[in-house]
DNA sequence: CAACATTTGCAATAATGTTGCAAATGTAGG
DNA sequence: CCTACATTTGCAACATTATTGCAAATGTTG
């Protein structure tokens, strides 16, 4: 049985609103790739700026999406894959920024590599973000 | 022979002003950790904002200073190591949040593992940020 | 020291993100 | 289906981060 945008609101004890209905639905679509707070700003033009950032964080909270660090200072979010849905994320793989088209892709397979940390530091959470040119583009440079 | 502010900004054409001296001595002081735009705005209250992201900008292009991503919607920045003052960076290390203290800082000899990209994909330049308690903050908390 | 190139500070503008509050919408019980 | 209650939305205002053009100030070179 496939999950609709409402299963998985219920789910997550979310109360069933168009805003997040629609802004799912656009999660949804993407495959793999981030979507920047602008970029759902432009697709869904009706609707409040402030209602998206509620419902990013709220969907981050549920772990619904997850954030993706960038350093162009644009927070950037995708959905969660597999286990995810129940408070705890396992979105512990690498992301890839390709510098021609400028997205951002979740590479679900490509899990962040252990590193052991100097004596002293603590690690609790690692991420990666690998930069390049992706499938898509490279394609279309053929 | 130890570099001055004044060496490093001839040794990579910059010419010398009271700015690029006291933001350069700022990360001269640092000790490997990142410094925000923020953070140097307030060490240096009379200097415009304006003149600091130039400032920050040039020694990026120069390879004085090399920025780190985060999540958090704030460019940080720290002193390039080594060999990187001559247009090509070897900032491949490994960098450090800390959640407890807020401080980023440089893991100089901690360096990023190499991950294989899927096909189609042609990496780049690869980032890590871990994040977790630092040195100083578990001291603390003994 | 003079002529020229570069940098600085200011003003204006844009993008990104946060908060409080009243109106609108969603949920649950009868 | 309707009412009462809880949650969410949209608006306004504001804070922070960042960019650009231009004239005045500063640095560099001969």
């Amino acid at each position: 049985m496939k999950d609709t945008t409402v299963d998985i609101l219920k789910r997550n004890s979310l109360s069933v609103t168009d805003s997040r209905r629609s802004i799912l639905d656009l999660f949804l679509q993407q495959n793999a790739s981030a979507l920047r707070h602008s970029d759902i700003e432009h697709h869904l033009g009706a609707m409040d700026r402030v209602t998206i950032y509620r419902t990013l964080q709220a969907f981050c909270e549920k772990g619904i999406i997850h954030s993706i660090p960038g350093s162009d200072g644009a927070a950037r979010y995708a959905l969660c894959k597999g286990g995810c849905e129940h408070g705890h994320h396992h979105d512990d793989h690498v992301h890839f920024v390709c510098t021609q088209c400028g997205s951002t892709q979740c590479l679900d397979d490509v899990h962040v590599p252990f590193v052991r940390m100097p004596d002293g530091f603590e690690a609790n959470k690692s991420e990666m973000v690998v930069s390049g040119t992706c499938k898509g583009c490279r394609k279309r440079m053929n």
